[in-house]
DNA sequence: GTGGTCTAGACCACT
DNA sequence: GTGGTCTAGACCACC
C-alpha cells in the first residue's frame, strides 16, 4: 500500500494520514471501502498498533475515515472533508514558496513555467507517491 | 526588524533561521554587516539566548553569517551559500503543493492562474513578512 | 419501522433501545403488541442477532418488553415501566445542554424562546425519526 | 481544580475535556493563563501522563488551547472557537431531549417552565460542577 | 523544565 | 474479530 520511513524527522502517524489523504484524494480508494484494521496495518507497516490508532482517529476527525464500530474504518464520502479551508491553507502556503524562489533570483517567467510545466506533465493518471 | 510566532509549532529558533534568511536574500540585510547580538537579539524577540545561539549558529553552518570572534556576527557574502540546494528543495516542495491542490480538485489553469496572478502583483518593492 | 446509523457513535444495541422506546412511549407500538423476531429484525435492520438480542434483553429488564417463552417478544404495560427516574435523567442531562448554551454566549430568553418554539410547532401528531 | 471519576463510563480523557471546557467557557480559566503542565496535571488527577497528553492535545485541535513549544499549554482566546457549530449541535440535541420528555408525558408549558426556572436560577455568577 | 512521539502490553465494549 | 482506552516507561526536540 505504501511504506513508512522511520529515520524521517516527520513522525510517523503524520506519513501514515498524508499517505491516506493522497491514495482517498487520488481516488485509489473509493467512498466506502474498507481500509485494513489498526491491528492488521500495525503489523504490515511493523509499528505499533497505538500508532496507527492515532493515525485512523485523526483521520477520522478530519472526515476522511468513518469508524463502524466493531467493524472497521472505512473511506468517508468526500462531502464529509471541509476542501475549502484546506485549499485556503495551501494557497496562502504556496505564496510563501513562491515568494521565496523570488528572493532566490529566480525570475517570476521561470517560476510559472516551472509550475505550468509539472502540472501538465501531470495528465492525472496515476499516482505518484510524494510522502515527505 | 521581524516577530516571532510563539503559538506557533514551527520552532522558534526554526523562524529566526526563516526570517533572516528572508531578509538576507531580499537584500535588507546587506553583505558584511553586522547583525545585532545574541543577547540584544534575545531581548528584542523576548525569548531565550539560548535559541538565538541556536539560530546564529545553524545560519553561520549555512554560510548566511560569518563570525568575528570578540565582535560578533556578520551577513555573509553570498558566494558562500548555495541557493541552488536551496531551490531545488524549495522546488520539490512546490510540486507537493500544485499536487494537493490538484487532488482537492483544483485546475490546471486555476492554479496556474493564481501563481501567475500572486507574482505579477508583487512587484518586488519592499519586503512584507511572511513569516509562517 | 426505523433505521439505524452504523456509521454513529452510539452502540447500535443502544440505537435500537432508543428507538423502541421511543415507539412505545409514542403509542405508535401498543400494550402487548407483539415486537418482531429477533431474527426477523436482525434481517431487516441488516445487522448482527446477537445485537439485536442484546437490546431486547435491555428493554425486557427495563420493563418495556416481556417474554413469552416460545413465542416471541412483547410490548409490557405502562405500569410496569419507570417514567419518573427516566424524566429524572432527562432532566438533569437537559439542565448541562443548557447550561453549555448560556456559556457559548446565548442569552437565556433566546434559549427558552427557541425550546418554546420547538415544542409549539410540534403538534403532537405522528412521530418522526429523530434518531441520532 | 475538579476531580475526575475513574468509575465513570465516560472515558477519563473525555472528562478532562469537558471539565476544562467548563472552566473556560464560564471564565474560570482566562485567556493567555497556563494550565497545569502534562506530568503535573497527571499527578494530581493521579492518571498516566499520556491520558492528559491526548485531552490536550484534543482542546488545542478544537480551538481550546494553545501551545507554545518547551513552555506549556494556555488557554486560547475565544475567537479561536468555533461557537456556531458547537451551538447548532447543542440546539439539535436539545431538541431530541425535549421531544423525549413530550413522549414521557410531560406538558409542553411544563417542560419550558421548567428549562426557565432553570436558566433564571442561575444568575452567571458561581460556576456549578455538572460533569457527569 | 516543557510538549510530542512511540512501544509494549493490558483490558473493555461492541458486532 | 473490530476499535477505544489506559498504563508504564522510554526517548526526543525545544526552550
Amino acid at each position: 500500500m505504501f511504506q513508512i520511513d522511520v529515520k524521517n524527522r516527520k513522525p510517523i502517524y503524520e506519513q501514515i494520514i498524508d499517505n491516506f489523504k493522497r491514495l482517498i484524494l487520488s481516488n485509489v480508494l473509493a467512498k466506502d471501502e474498507r481500509v485494513p484494521s489498526v491491528r492488521d496495518m500495525a503489523k504490515t507497516l511493523a509499528v505499533n498498533p497505538n500508532t496507527i490508532q492515532k493515525a485512523y482517529r485523526e483521520l477520522e476527525s478530519q472526515g476522511y475515515f468513518y469508524t463502524v464500530s466493531g467493524q472497521g474504518n472505512f473511506i468517508a464520502a468526500e462531502d464529509a472533508r471541509n476542501h475549502l479551508a484546506e485549499i485556503e491553507k495551501i494557497h496562502s502556503h504556496l505564496e510563501k514558496m513562491l515568494l521565496e524562489l523570488l528572493y532566490l533570483g529566480e525570475t517570476k517567467d521561470n517560476i510559472i513555467q516551472f509550475a505550468a510545466d509539472f502540472l501538465h506533465s501531470w495528465e492525472g493518471g496515476e499516482v505518484r507517491d510524494t510522502s515527505n
